[in-house]
RNA sequence: GAGUCCGUAGCUCAGCUGGAUAGAGCAACGGCCUUCUAAGCCGUGGGUCGGGGGUUCGAAUCCCUUCGGGCUCACCA
């Protein structure tokens, strides 16, 4: 089923038309003045100025044209030379009834569909999830969702930082610590012990420590700049180390996504796309791209539109060893012969602008993909806390992922246990529900590109435009449903007829809209859109759910058309929040 | 210093491919629960869209300039 907004710019296309002027300036918008109509042509204004003529007498002629369409109740032209449009209730009622019987609720969805890569999460091994993965996280997943929805094929990667001098720290740390493991005797020649010899919990304390060693001292970084490249070299002992990190940080990075509803397709890593680098910076060199500058290989990424000199991408450090550019290079080669994407979005710090501007570049300079190849970078900003700076802990430390989610959930708890009288095991499982619902509306509701405030206080009060509210909507739709089928004689035909008041006519015009968000959201990879677009429908259900009594219904086919209604509500807001990434409880 | 993003109500944010009177939410104030969930609904107040110039019939939106802030600027990821 095509969008409303493409059924009523056809018609105003063949009106412009008629009168003689190019369909061009037929374009139709949403209104931004409902109180005068519902869509609205601003055409006729830039019409005249081609034409040499009163906007107002192209208006008037193109209104002519339109009237009796079977689109529209009112069309008016209004100075200086606007045309206002009413959409006709029927037509709407047959759109409604479109959607609720069609597939997708009525949405076409994309001609051609892409096989579309998104690299986010990021995280890395030994280090646990903090609030500074949460955007990436939830960005990341909402955007791949959408996408599938509207019909491409979307392989989500959480591309694992597995490989950097991370390793080399904490190996070093370790040697450091446990210095008689079998790891570090060179004489060792038995086999490695399958048991890791630090849990989840001693490796997260490991990191931090051997971190913050390295930077004031100074031989010890050199150390662990060693074991990094001994590691990435192949060093059988330090290898062994290596797999147990990973097998003890991927269960526990597994479990913590998990709980944020976030899946992987791939759980690929800077490690994965090694083998692949040496071929690469073979092919650079082969190619006349990378060329040698103080010790360092690089390749020049500047291009005659800069606004400014951009440094040269290096691909391999003095001492041999790979860098972030040079994973992320080699990474594309693996994906371009395991996938071959038409489409690469990166949901990453948008502090890493500029290395995701030069690892593009590179990769298509280099022939690694086409030239024309649609490689996003979504750069989200700083969650920041109520001071405007980086959100941190009461202590000013980093706040793990684990405890935000678990305040969170425990405020949900308390205002669940507040209002009604719900078993303690159902308020706990719905506090979770509705935790995560204000913790990823919280963020993704804001422009991803921008810092956001991550304020407590605000997201844990579930009011107004929040997730919990939009849950709340769902949860009513619920119950009239519920009472329905209890108290009434259920009809087998829930037609949705024409609006009977403004209400009802609000909300079937916003429902009316879902196909054209959805693709819009998805285009712009704009999951904000999606927030504003459900909080607008979510606000017309309750405003027409506090006009009409429902269930008190006496005109059956009144009522019945009523509960197609609010289905259809419901199943838009429930698919919505499905792409955004979270769930409904059935009732709060 | 250069580049880049941002500056909209007391606070948090939409709106930015130019359109009519700049919108929400929170906070403040005032109404609405014997009727489908009051995490709701209705109403009131609150703004020189950082400042200045320009383009245009029309600018929060485009261009220039200026002030203020964030971030980035080759061997960390």
């Amino acid at each position: 089923m095509k969008k409303i907004l493409d059924f009523i710019t056809e018609e105003m296309k063949q009106a412009f038309v008629a009168c003689g002027y190019d369909e061009s300036y037929a374009r139709v918008t949403l209104s931004n003045r409902p109180d005068l109509c519902e869509y609205q042509c601003n055409g006729a204004m830039a019409a005249a100025k081609a034409y040499k003529m009163k906007p107002i007498d192209i208006a008037n002629g193109v209104v002519e044209k339109l009237q009796g369409s079977r689109y529209f109740e009112e069309v008016n032209a209004v100075m200086p030379g606007f045309i206002n449009l009413k959409i006709s209730g029927d037509f709407l009622a047959e759109y409604m009834n479109g959607m609720a019987a069609g597939e997708k609720l009525g949405m076409d969805t994309v001609a051609e569909p892409k096989t579309v890569i998104v690299d986010y999460g990021g995280a890395n091994v030994a280090k646990p999830l903090h609030v500074g993965h949460l955007r990436a996280a939830v960005i990341g997943e909402a955007i791949k969702r959408m996408g599938r929805y509207v019909g491409h094929t979307v392989i989500g990667d959480v591309h694992l930082g597995d490989w950097g001098l991370q390793m080399g720290l904490i190996i070093e740390e370790l040697k450091d610590r446990q210095p008689d493991l079998p790891y570090f005797d060179e004489s060792f020649t038995g086999e490695y012990p399958e048991e890791a010899p630090f849990t989840i919990s001693e490796l997260e304390e490991i990191y931090p420590a051997a971190s913050g060693k390295s930077k004031v001292d100074e031989a010890f970084k050199e150390r662990a700049q060693e074991a990094t490249f001994k590691l990435q070299s192949g060093y059988a002992p330090y290898r062994a180390i290596w797999n147990h990190i990973m097998n003890v940080s991927l269960k526990d990075l597994k479990k913590n996504y998990a709980n944020l509803n976030v899946e992987f397709d791939l759980w690929k890593g800077e490690s994965d796309a090694q083998p692949y680098i040496p071929g690469m910076i073979q092919d650079f060199i082969d190619k006349g791209l990378a060329y040698e500058s103080q010790g360092a290989l690089v390749v020049d990424i500047a291009e005659e539109k800069d606004t400014k000199e951009l440094p040269p991408c290096i691909v391999r450090k003095s001492d041999g060893a790979a860098l972030y550019a040079t994973s992320d290079l080699a990474t594309i080669v693996e994906r371009e012969k395991d996938y071959k994407p038409d489409h690469y979005i990166y949901v990453v710090d948008k502090r890493q602008d500029l290395h995701f501007t030069s690892v593009f570049r590179v990769a298509k300079k280099a022939g690694i993909v086409a030239p024309d190849r649609r490689m996003d970078f979504v750069g989200f900003g700083t969650m920041n806390g109520k001071d405007g700076k980086p959100f941190k802990t009461r202590e000013g430390g980093v706040m793990r992922l684990e405890n935000l989610i678990a305040d969170i959930s425990e405020a949900a708890y308390n205002r669940i246990m507040e209002n009604r009288t719900v078993s303690e095991e159902e308020a706990k499982e719905t506090a979770k529900i509705v935790g995560l619902a204000a913790l990823k509306y919280g963020d993704l509701s804001n422009q991803a590109t921008k810092d956001y405030v991550f304020d407590i206080e605000r997201f844990t009060s579930f009011e107004g435009n929040t997730g919990p509210y939009v849950l709340y909507t769902i949860a009513r739709i619920n119950s009239i449903l519920k009472k329905y089928a209890e108290t009434c004689e259920v009809a087998e035909d829930t037609t949705i007829l024409a609006p009977g008041g403004e209400p009802e006519k609000t909300l079937m015009l916003s429902l009316s809209r879902f196909s054209e968000v959805m693709l819009g959201s998805f285009e712009e990879l704009a999951p904000h859109k999606i927030c504003a677009y459900i909080f607008e429908l979510s606000n017309a259900l309750n405003h027409f759910y506090h006009e009409t009594r429902i269930i008190a219904e006496e005109d059956k086919k009144k009522q019945a058309g009523y509960i197609g209604l609010v289905t259809l509500t419901r199943n838009v807001l429930l698919t919505c929040i499905d792409l955004l990434g979270f769930e409904a409880p059935e009732r709060m």
